[in-house]
DNA sequence: TGAATCCGTGACAGTTTTGTCACTGCTATA
DNA sequence: TATAGCAGTGACAAAACTGTCACGGATTCA
């Protein structure tokens, strides 16, 4: 769960910003009216990204950055700059300091979205190495999840255990005594109907692309990337 | 749990390694008899480490290791040779091939054992981004388990999301709000004493490591590496 | 085609996990 | 020291999870 530090005097645009940034997603979100505000809360509640206006009071927005990168504890944060429209020294300005993005005002709520939710995947690979993905899937190991075509999968321990073991050796077929060790902790015990019984459940939970689980007749099951 | 491939002609001894590693770790075993038989099955199977003897009948185990080395899909495989004793030609000439270790022959099984879990170690860093390691913590996010000096302790979903959390920011106080979406998804409803139970749940399990787990009064949970 | 395997499936009961609550104990502050 | 607020704890019932089994369908091979 990122969290996002919006840099504006005005009440309104903080407000704009903050619905829509909640509404998609489970952001959690910090506000600071002025450049002391925003770069106190930097340092001390370390934001994920940061929206800034460059139109600030008392200190521009455009030194508020600076600062920003003047300090190791906040130099890697992304920045979305937002700027009114045409100013194009300040947009030059921006992108030359090596800002990370920036928005033009008026902006589309939707646009903004999209940038926010890009530099954080840029700027977060991989979730921490929690996350990994294969074709539509993308298995969260920290929530226990399965994200899938944006539809969140709740998955039970096992559940994801096995499919874990499965989407780590794409292609590769998997003996049934392999998935009962790795996942089961079992040393023999070839003859159960268990595995049998959560891969079904599995392919349940996965609707359409249950088909990704294969069966290898004699053998054990195999996932395919689709 | 990696595969061992045993190459060696003698059937006690692959029968004495076949014990010995079987006993305190889960590993899963392929046994060769020749070099021939040997390449075979590191081509198919592909083994997460070799334990080579050098005296072979037919292709001696020199032979053998180089043509492992030449083949792009066994050419990462560790492998550890048995040596007779002193034969010390065979031992340079094994170091300098570049061999991952060597052991010479009669040897002590634990200490096979130790280079064994070594060299796995070495190979393969961080058990494939499944392994998060702080102090004498060790959790598994594959297998749902943490590792606790030496010990194995069994953990419910919920338990593991919620050590996970607090092991992910070390020393960082993460607020009750934060712990409560993180684990549960919860995006208000602070005032719940779930959180205090598993809390507990989790310091039970941890045994006197549960101190590691601190409570910010009024704030939230920390976790401190001992 | 027929027999033998192997896999898919639905039902079910035992077990584990989970959240809640009431109560107790601790800590900070005045 | 008294008080208020917060955290720890044990018990409990509801819910979820899990493994097993019996049966039926599918596949392989002779």
């Amino acid at each position: 769960m990122p969290t996002i530090l919006i840099v504006d005097d005005e009440d309104d645009i903080r407000e704009l910003i903050a619905v829509n940034l909640m509404r998609e997603e489970n952001y959690k979100l910090l506000e600071a009216k002025d450049g002391l505000e925003a770069l106190d809360l930097s340092k001390n509640k370390k934001p994920d990204l940061i929206i800034l206006d460059l139109m600030l009071p008392e200190m521009d927005g455009v030194k508020v950055y600076k600062k920003l990168r003047d300090d190791v504890r906040t130099e890697s944060i992304p920045v979305i700059m937002l700027t009114a429209r045409g100013r194009l020294e300040e947009k030059i300005a921006g992108l030359e300091m090596g800002a990370d993005d920036y928005m033009p005002k008026p902006f589309s709520p939707k646009e903004l979205m999209l940038r926010v939710r890009n530099l954080l995947r840029r700027s977060n690979p991989n979730h921490g190495g929690n996350l990994i993905e294969s074709g539509p899937f993308s298995l969260d190991k920290s929530a226990l999840k399965l994200h899938l075509e944006g539809e969140e999968i709740e998955l039970t321990a096992t559940e994801f255990k096995l499919l874990l073991s499965l989407i780590e050796s794409p292609g590769i077929t998997q003996e049934r005594g392999d998935l009962l060790r790795k996942v089961w902790g079992y040393s023999d015990m070839i003859q159960t109907r268990t595995l049998d019984t959560h891969i079904k459940r599995l392919r349940e939970k996965l609707g359409g692309f249950g088909e990704a689980i294969e069966t290898v007749r004699g053998v054990g099951y195999r996932f395919s990337e689709a």
